[in-house]
DNA sequence: AACAATATATAGAGTTTCTATATAAAGAAT
DNA sequence: ATTCTTTATATAGAAACTCTATATATTGTT
């Protein structure tokens, strides 16, 4: 997979899941590679400072979960804020989807 | 429109004008806005260094052009190379593009 | 007991794009 | 004629995003 156009889609993503149910990281990480058949494989060293900078701008929130004496994971909850700009981001994705569109008819 | 979305596609879109004919970068730069009706309005810093790096990768081929006397434009041709790697881009577009419908599709 | 998989984290590097700036030619306006 | 705007190309430096590499610890499997 050509990996520039890749750029710019993983917040995109994050939030799109996050707004099904609060999710930890690495379950990020399977469910996206699963349900792309393999077109997203994240690394770790990718998806953690993602979900750190979306913390910082409040549009996720992260909380250790899990009952006592079993595995804690840090669950990553969709804010408000959050549920804002992923609707604002999947509209310019659709823009960004007819713009490119036009050009390449355009180019037929 | 989010920045961040548009990463990655410029090399897209500068192959695909220069399949249709060459062009120089002036004329890409006017033309992308048109055709998208603003959506990407490239500056020229953004746009150069990216003709730079294509024509170094052998993708595409600059030369002045222009009758004497007559201002002389740099028109960017499209190589072999630069039409195999515009099919490639093509169709890794596809296949983002299905990844992440695929993803907000099960976020219903 | 050893190994693989799960789970989170950060440092540093590499790429891509943007802002700012520079230069110069051509056309329009006064 | 001179000034201003538009056309046209170019580069330096900054900012942003993602990747590789590495570290640590827990849990499950053989």
């Amino acid at each position: 997979m050509d990996s520039e156009l890749i750029k710019g889609t993983l917040s995109l993503i994050i939030l799109s899941l996050l707004s099904r149910r609060p999710m930890y990281g690495y379950e990020i990480v399977t469910t996206v590679k699963e349900e792309t058949d393999g077109v997203f494989e994240w690394k770790a060293g990718s998806l953690y400072p993602s979900l750190h900078k979306l913390e910082k701008s409040g549009m996720i929130r992260g909380e250790w979960e899990g009952e006592p004496d079993t595995r804690q994971r840090k669950y990553y909850h969709l804010t408000d804020s959050g549920r804002s700009a992923l609707d604002e981001k999947e509209a310019s994705w659709e823009q960004l989807q007819r713009a490119i569109a036009q050009i390449m008819e355009n180019s037929k």
